[in-house]
DNA sequence: AATGAAGGCAACCGCAGAAGG
DNA sequence: GCCTTCTGCGGTTGCCTTCAT
């Protein structure tokens, strides 16, 4: 395995640092600059390992930290960063002058983590959670229910059934099958973000330019547009087609429910969520530039707060909310 | 006021990769 | 090209503080 703990060595000193070793640490590097790290405590008289000195340097008596709550701009910029670089804390320390990568390691475990946990975001993906297994029952009757209609039973009895329930109901069964067909595409899109991922030859520098597609230094978040990444593409799917077709099908002009077919477009592979926004704390993010999207509202001004990341996709929608 | 739980953060540990001989 | 040493990184731990009961 690995060589042994350079701090087990000659009982080297470990634990919380004091305010005199702080002194003789921040006294000799200013002098001396760090140099070795390994020959540095010696030098400094301090009795530890040059590790526990680089550390304690870097994360702590370093002139140029910022310590302090993170900013709300701050907390975005980390939300964006980790949606595509992922758990690189030093990649996304040098986007955050001052912050250290422990920082903000410790920023994100005990506070971003979370707040996407509770909003029904896998924190690693930054997509919506996708148990699908506690909602395949509801998806298995759906895709009966889809079948069925886009197989348009010729028997007679089977048409009164159908056009029964469809009276009662057509809206209804069009907007599901909908559903399902979202449902879909996130599987799809979770496909492709692993097999991406996987692939993805230089995956930091194409994330990175992603990075900045998606968030420009103005802070407008540009239209999702299909941005090609090295190594894997971004997905883009629409329900266009599957809600037209329901629709026709139908044969009823109460089916085209005039929904802008934009709004079912949903963007994977590697692409970020729009910006987090705490659910304690809705309608009181003024908003950064990047909180605007073309199509999802969800953590922008818009005044209703809600903790479904696209509200207005299926509002108070069990199905979605039990999905989610 | 006492106590236990939860949260926050500093520091440690082990590994991987770079650098140098 | 190989080996050793050093540095940097990410994950994890454990202590301290705050909050709830």
């Amino acid at each position: 395995m690995g060589r042994s703990p350079c701090c087990d060595e000659s009982g080297l000193k470990k634990g919380p640092w004091t305010p005199e070793e702080d002194e003789k640490l921040l006294q000799y590097i200013q002098k001396n600059g760090h140099g070795s790290w390994r020959t540095l405590p010696r030098l400094a008289g301090l009795n530890r390992c040059g590790k526990s000195c680089r550390l304690r340097w870097t994360n702590y008596l370093r002139p140029d930290i910022k310590r302090g709550k993170f900013s709300q701009e701050e907390e975005q910029t980390i939300l964006h960063l980790h949606s595509v670089l992922g758990n690189k804390w030093s990649a996304i320390a040098t986007h955050l002058p001052g912050r250290t990568d422990n920082e903000i390691k410790n920023f994100w475990n005990t506070h971003l983590k979370k707040r996407l946990i509770q909003m029904g975001f896998d924190p690693m993906t930054h997509r919506p959670r996708t148990d699908f297994f506690a909602a395949l029952p509801q998806l298995i009757a759906l895709a009966a229910l889809r079948d069925q209609l886009a197989a348009g039973d010729p028997s007679p009895a089977a048409n009164a059934q159908l056009h029964a329930a469809t009276d009662f109901a057509g809206v209804d069964v069009a907007i599901q099958a909908a559903k399902l067909q979202y449902l879909q595409c996130l599987l799809q899109s979770a496909a492709t973000t692993i097999a991406s991922t996987a692939a993805a030859p230089d995956a930091e520098a194409a994330a990175m330019a992603l990075a900045g597609d998606l968030c420009s230094p103005e802070g407008t978040r540009d239209s999702v547009a299909p941005v090609s990444m090295a190594g894997g593409q971004l997905l883009s799917c629409t329900f266009t087609d599957q809600v037209a077709a329901v629709s026709s099908e139908e044969g009823n002009q109460e089916l085209s429910f005039g929904v802008d077919v934009d709004m079912f477009a949903c963007h994977g592979g590697g692409g970020s969520l729009p910006p987090l926004t705490d659910v304690s704390d809705a309608g009181n993010n003024p908003g950064d530039g990047c909180s605007a999207t073309t199509s999802s509202s969800f953590g922008v001004g818009g005044g209703e707060s809600s903790p479904l990341p696209w509200p207005e996709f299926f509002p108070d929608d069990p199905f979605i909310t039990d999905f989610l």
